[in-house]
DNA sequence: TATCGCGTTGCATATTTATGCACAAGTTTG
DNA sequence: CAAACTTGTGCATAAATATGCAACGCGATA
């Protein structure tokens, strides 16, 4: 599905630099998302990724075009990807966006959430269980596809 | 020269979105400087300008992206102490170094790191869980030694 | 002056990215 | 149910960008 893909791509280049579309399909192969070039244009033109010296990163926070901060918008526009670890939740942003977005967050008083600390470009999110953090996990997760 | 055409590229991205090399080009000629789409891929690269859904656009706020100390060298420095909560490390730093610390551990893609969060003196390392907080914590000590 | 070295550029072209068109699968409408 | 529409994709190719190479301009040196 296309939104898992953009999410792996999300994620591939919150790890390494990407130069080429070429070389993100290949690694996205090895993930087992099997696209053409094509396509990838699309995504990267989706995900409105942009490429710089060092090849496709991410849309960077302070600058730009059109900002409301609802959470939907803050989360498409400075979420990078969602992990969990047991009650908690790590969410990686955009350098920098860590604090606003902890902040949407907070303000939403979403009952999952005990609470969150935010740090550059880090949001810890505490859940009372693990099994509040998944649903939350979920819910995030689509939120970063929108 | 060169660099007075660098300048008036700058400028122009000031001033309006600029989204090929062609039309940059053409812009460039009618304030007098009239070079090729070659030279101006050059430019480009020299001054290290992103491309994105926006056009062209100067490097983000503070510049440099990737010279950082070694994990190596800050934790030698830096480095206290390192403390397992479960799945979480809790790495107390000198006073004020705990950013820095935490940029160079995320700057290293460990694996075991999901996320980490800085405060003044304190550095709180998140973990997939217990096991991998272990290892890790015993990696981290062996730092604080060398 | 002649020659060298170095930085800059254009030309031709390779490489990379975007897109028109067609089609398949799923959804909605009549 | 069928027709119309939507969405996502590949293919072929257009458009945009990068680069190897040769040449030019200019200052330094013999």
């Amino acid at each position: 599905m296309k939104n898992e893909r953009h999410n792996a791509i999300r994620q591939l280049l919150s790890e390494g630099p990407v130069v080429s579309q070429d070389q993100l399909r290949r690694k996205l192969a090895r993930r087992g998302f099997d696209v053409t070039q094509a396509t990838l244009s699309r995504d990267i033109h989706d995900l409105r990724l942009y490429k710089g010296p060092n090849g496709y990163a991410v849309p960077n926070g302070s600058g730009g075009d059109d900002d409301l901060p609802s959470l939907d918008d803050v989360f498409a526009n400075f979420g990078l990807a969602v992990q969990q670890a047991t009650n908690q939740l790590v969410l990686r942003t955009t350098t920098g966006s860590a604090q606003p977005v902890a902040a949407a967050l907070d303000h939403e008083h979403i009952p999952e959430v005990l609470g969150t600390i935010a740090g550059d470009d880090t949001v810890l999110i505490i859940c009372q269980d693990q099994k509040h953090a998944s649903s939350l996990r979920h819910r995030l997760e689509d939120l970063l596809e929108a």
